[in-house]
DNA sequence: AATGAATGAGAATTCATTCAT
DNA sequence: CATGAATGAATTCTCATTCAT
């Protein structure tokens, strides 16, 4: 019966598809309040100012992304099931929030990052480093810095996600599959 | 015959690393001229405006890496040494012009690029393009679509590029030799 | 026969202090309800908008100060006599309403004061007025424009008022005697 | 041959002005733009805000009004005639700048002044407070706090200045001494 | 009647661009 | 040619006022 956060809601619905679609700068209030169907003003009844905003904006986002990595993480099977469920798992929030990703992507060091969206960040990574540490120790994963494997699967992905996004890819089984192999391909230690 | 005026140059060396450290649309004209060490008016008598000033940058130097990639290509090698050939250009043109490739990244769907600026960076993505099929044909890379193809190498390597620029990662010679063999892997065929 | 609803006295309390504190234009109206314990719309109840809030609060207490000069006035004692009663109602009403007479002064020739306030405090001056036209006639005050004569006391009267708000002058019964006596040495005409 | 502040000159010129009639806050950017001839961006060229612009206003006219103060001041002369220096100076510095006396008047306890702001009035009123100390000290001016000797000699200036402005009072020589002779009435000590 | 969330007109401020020097 | 002060359109943000509950 309550339709509480129904308007801030709305707001950081507007706000996710514009800042993904032109970027934070780009994207002015106004904007941001008809796309989310409300007044200008009222958009500073439920944020500070644009860049609390922003901030909150990414850390919902990257916090339930970070949430649809831990949740039901394989830690008992194999590296290369737990890669299916990391894989899985950007793929469901995908789907899911289709902006937001690419927002993340695409905000991930803007200027308007106060600490604790770079801490929300570094927590997300921190699942992917966790998951690169364990498999380098089982020898399965390759003698590269964590670091520069979350690039490359990270890099791959969003670079990915963004062709399905603007319709150059078709995201059917068969082609998440290979994708998949192939990323994972880049990672695991070849015999 | 090019380098026309030391101030265009300074103009586009300031407007590059601020673009790229900051983004276009967080990047005052003004920034930009004292970057340059020019007053904000020279930059209207090199550049129609500020979005004229973003295309030309994006043009020029998604023109170098176009011909940092064509130049010596090794058509006659294998797919493996033509690969190391692109990734080697990657490298080359990233070490000569460090905020080049992390700006042509972060603006190549940017609402201010016009069609030549459209058709430039599509100029450069067919050289992998072409190279990607024509190792399809000769059955040494996965036979996934070529922008999908692209999209990894491009968003792996990218997201590398970065942690060097932040200074995350060193470039040490058996690093990068390792990365390249990472994404070899993400590509090439397996037995 | 007034203090109509206990709803209306607070909200004229509340603006009243905090339009003495930080100005009418510096006063929002959710500060005025917060202060007065009501909701912002509620003092639309009252007040058809804030300018006539802001003449009904100058004419109500320009209105009890005028009440408070006239009432018990000593038309038939000495000048001098007279003089007292009406610093001591100047005393007593700033006992009574501490920021009531702040308030008029600093709001006495504000944009927003309409014809009836303007009326409301021309009719304040004149009881002081008419006092002094009555002693110069009587040749116990001196001989200037009653304009000066008022703008003397008051102004004097106002300034010190607000050294007692501020706390950096305690009204003790000496001072107060004090003060009036030097006020008064201002207007009466020395032998 | 330069004319090197003839922008913010008109600029507090303007400011002046309409910060004496309509006061700080119902004084709006493009107001003072107008008024000072300039266009409203103009204004931030100058003045890092509205703030500034107003405690940089009162800071220059305060510090005007107490070098008028101290300018000539006869120390080895009577008391009477360092009060007519004082009234002089009051005289003078009011004809000089008519809205002046007026803004630092009634902005005098504004919400907008700095810290800077208030030591600068802090000394304009220090200069009468070391005035009346000197004076009590030599049995020639009340026993009262100075600080109640000076609200009474500004007050009763300020309220007589508003009448002049507003036109109800001309400064006709004879009028001006006699208000003087009033006001030191008020402070000296009588026999 | 009372409320306070929602609104949008209007205020402060920024910045791309022009132009007199 | 080069400059940077000046501009005003566009943007962020505030707040008096309304109105559904």
């Amino acid at each position: 019966m309550t339709t509480a956060g129904t308007k801030r809601g709305s707001i950081l619905s507007g706000a996710l598809a514009l800042f993904a679609e032109r970027g934070f700068d780009a994207t002015t209030v106004p904007m941001i309040a008809a796309s989310a169907g409300v007044g200008a003003g009222t958009i500073y009844r439920y944020f500070e100012n644009k860049e609390v905003l922003g901030n909150s904006l990414f850390q919902e986002y990257v916090g339930i992304f970070t949430e649809t990595l831990r949740d039901e993480f394989p830690f008992d099977e194999t590296v290369r099931n737990q890669f299916h469920h990391i894989f899985q798992s950007m793929i469901r929030f995908t789907i899911k929030e289709v902006h937001a990703l690419y927002f993340i992507k695409t905000h991930s060091s803007a200027h308007f990052l106060d600490d604790v969206s770079h801490k929300c960040f570094q927590d997300l990574l921190d699942i992917l480093r966790t998951f690169f540490d364990s498999g380098k120790e089982k020898k399965e994963i390759k003698e590269l810095p964590s670091s520069a494997l979350i690039a490359i699967v990270y890099g791959a992905f969003l670079e990915l996600q963004r062709l399905v996004q603007i319709g150059e890819l078709q995201p059917e089984t068969k082609l998440v599959e290979d994708v998949e192999e192939s990323i994972w391909d880049a990672v695991r230690l070849h015999a």
